[in-house]
DNA sequence: GCAATGAGCGTC
DNA sequence: ACGCTCATTGCT
């Protein structure tokens, strides 16, 4: 070998130290899931570091990979082939974020090639090739007092500022300034000098907890990394990251798997929020990842939000993580005062107003009064533009509940579970407030028995609210209008779908949740998980009691849910949610997986797992939906949490059978999952 | 009896 | 998508 480097290829001679390179090539197969052993060039030695992306002949194919590590010898017991090229000198695939991506390939029986794919943004080289943009470091200011109101909150700072890793799941008050929470944490672990790793569920929250964490590490302390920024901007930031130029990283689902140095804290925010599911193989959750992943680096766990997942319940009830909430007396003075009108209906019939906006009095009494205090009003209504609601099929009078005076709808009814399919009552109209089925309807008006179907969406409920209170401005913020992040402290109307309520300046005066009980009518696990969430971020930028707040939430009163939201009590509620689970054996409180595919695929898997794990237990399979006219089923498998492991290694080892033997229908594998219908 | 050809398979 | 094995084919 010469200094000038390469010769043919006849000429290449192996480095003199460590000639092995173990490489994770780029195949998303089962049975190819773990490192292959090349041998280092001479002329590639100095820039064959782990971590560096290679090119590597794999099966006649040049392929990319990642270098992990370098060896003095091969197990393998052939000749090995040479690593051709190193792409690029940077260690793009830290070792910490290696064993990452293979604990999270092994917690959701995928492959580590897809992980990787999910950790590491796609290399930009003339980004690459950039001086690095000079960053200041801030001196950073002392720990706002907001975290004592929370009787944990001092002793978790002082955790993060030792260094130590505390794990905590964290219920915010309404109107908590959350953002500047997780900010003032941030800061508490960089002045320890380690890193801090927050993600949120979209490009809002994002957005305000940039400017809380700038706030406190100045403009150059952070980095916000997020999937719609384009891939010169993304690279350059997630590189900045890697480079250690900053200690603060804020970012959506894919920042899990920043690689910050050194992670001293790793925080979630709202993680009942759907987003921070990965669509993609092998379907990772970003709460998990983020539990891994204090796991491997010793860093501390935060997870927050207004309400409680059943998961975080259980990181508390296993006793991996305190909580950290605030006591009762404070929460009492902070919140607004929460009412379900879902009884109030005999008052409803006779309001003229409320029948013309479909509201309640008592929610018309808390408008009124918010507006008239000089405040906002946010009206939370459901997502997806129209709501189906039923009609007089002659007068044209709206439907209503003869015991509540909800709006009558037509509900779908659940999807087929088993050999009955649907039940009878599918299409039978239903109360949409207190979810009675109305079997024989009569107009009051004019006695008909016919019904006609309508609907009512965001725009629609924004419309009449107009009406209702003549000369106020109402603004919408999502449901087909821009989602807004802010309005001011006037007093307007904010109709608004759930998720894309904007913060008020000083506060709503009052929050209307209409037709809250649709969230509660799909047929799905986490449904009253997920309605409390939704009614807690709305109630939460409400003034408090003492100040004139006041919620009207349209549901059925007796319901516990109801009852939660009422008492604001999230801890409560997910408590009861996760007994509710371990009682008819769903997750978080056992391991589930749910395998979809053709039918034969599928229960060929599913007997592999069988075979394999005495233990696993077997749910249906179920027809699915027909994805180009092929039939699919899924198939529900079930272990004690125990066997989680066992249950995610017997179903690698399934597909990597498939995979091996080529197989030609793809079996989609998802652990826990959040939605099995 | 044995080279020439092609299908199947593993993949360093 | 290469390079190996192994089975089949076709010719002497």
């Amino acid at each position: 070998m010469t200094a000038s480097g390469v010769r043919r290829r006849g000429e290449w001679a192996p480095a003199d130290h460590r000639p092995v390179a173990r490489v994770a090539v780029d195949v998303p197969l089962a049975h190819l899931d773990r490192p292959f052993d090349y041998r280092v060039p001479a002329h590639l030695d100095a820039q064959a570091q782990p971590g560096v992306r290679v090119r590597v002949r794999f099966a006649g194919r040049l392929l990319d990979g990642f270098l992990l590590e370098r060896a003095d010898a091969s197990a393998h017991a052939g000749t090995l082939a040479w690593v051709e090229k190193v792409v690029s000198p940077e260690p793009a695939l830290t070792p910490e974020v290696a064993a990452l991506c293979r604990a999270v390939a092994d917690r959701c029986a995928g492959v580590f090639a897809d992980v990787v794919r999910l950790a590491v943004p796609p290399r930009h080289a003339r980004v690459e090739a950039e001086a690095p943009r000079p960053r200041e470091a801030a001196p950073t200011d002392a720990p706002a007092p907001g975290w004592g109101r929370y009787p944990r909150g001092p002793a978790l700072l002082d955790a993060l500022a030792g260094g130590r890793a505390a794990h905590a799941v964290w219920q915010a008050l309404p109107g908590e300034d959350w953002a500047a929470r997780l900010a003032d944490a941030a800061a508490a672990t960089a002045r320890a000098g380690r890193g801090a790793l927050l993600v949120v569920p979209d490009q809002r929250d994002l957005d305000a907890l940039g400017a809380a964490c700038a706030a406190r590490v100045g403009p150059d302390g952070v980095v916000a990394l997020s999937a719609d920024l384009g891939p010169a901007e993304r690279y350059r930031r997630w590189l900045a990251v890697r480079r250690g130029q900053v200690r603060v990283v804020v970012g959506t689902r894919a920042a899990a798997f920043a690689p910050i140095a050194d992670p001293g804290l790793l925080a979630v925010w709202d993680d009942g929020d759907d987003s921070h599911t990965e669509p993609r193989a092998p379907y990772p959750h970003v709460r998990d990842v983020l539990v891994l992943r204090a796991h491997t680096a010793g860093a501390a766990l935060l997870v927050g939000g207004y309400a409680r997942t059943a998961e975080a319940q259980l990181l508390v009830e296993s006793g991996w993580a305190r909580e950290v909430v605030a006591d009762r007396a404070t929460v009492r003075a902070a919140v607004p005062r929460i009412v379900a009108a879902g009884d109030s209906g005999a008052e409803l019939a006779r309001d003229p107003d409320a029948r013309a906006a479909r509201v309640p009095h008592v929610a018309f009494t808390a408008a009124r009064a918010a507006l008239e205090a000089g405040r906002p009003v946010l009206v939370q209504v459901p997502r997806g533009g129209y709501v189906p609601f039923l009609a007089c099929g002659s007068c044209r009078e709206a439907a209503r509940c003869r015991h509540c005076a909800g709006p009558l709808g037509l509900r779908s009814g659940p999807a087929p579970s088993g050999p009955g399919g649907a039940g009878p009552d599918a299409a039978l109209p239903h109360c949409r407030w207190c979810g009675r089925p109305d079997t024989a309807y009569r107009c009051p008006a004019c006695g008909s028995r016919r019904l006609r179907a309508g609907a009512v969406g965001a725009g629609r409920t924004a419309e009449e609210l107009g009406r209702a209170f003549p000369g106020t401005t109402v603004r919408s913020s999502g449901g087909g209008a821009p989602v807004l992040a802010r309005v001011g402290a006037g007093p307007a109307l904010v109709v608004a779908t759930p998720g894309a309520e904007p913060v008020a300046e000083a506060g709503y005066g009052a929050a209307l949740l209409l037709d809250a009980w649709t969230l509660l009518a799909r047929p799905d696990l986490r449904v009253t998980e997920e309605a409390l969430r939704r009614w807690c971020a709305a109630a939460a930028l409400v003034v408090p009691h003492g100040a004139g707040g006041r919620v009207v939430v349209t549901a059925e009163p007796g319901l516990p849910v109801v009852q939660a939201l009422v008492r604001w009590d999230p801890a409560g509620h997910a408590a009861a949610e996760l007994a509710g689970r371990a009682e008819v054996g769903f997750p978080p409180a056992v391991r589930m997986a749910a395998v979809e595919g053709a039918p034969d695929a599928v229960a060929a898997v599913a007997d592999a797992v069988a075979a394999d794990l005495a233990g696993a237990e077997v749910l249906g399979p179920i027809e699915l939906e027909p994805v180009d006219g092929e039939v699919r089923e899924r198939l529900l498998l079930r272990v004690p949490r125990a066997q989680g492991r066992a249950l995610a290694a017997a179903l690698h080892a399934a597909q990597a059978g498939r995979s091996a033997r080529k197989a030609a229908d793809a079996v989609r594998v998802r652990l826990d999952p959040a939605e099995i219908g």
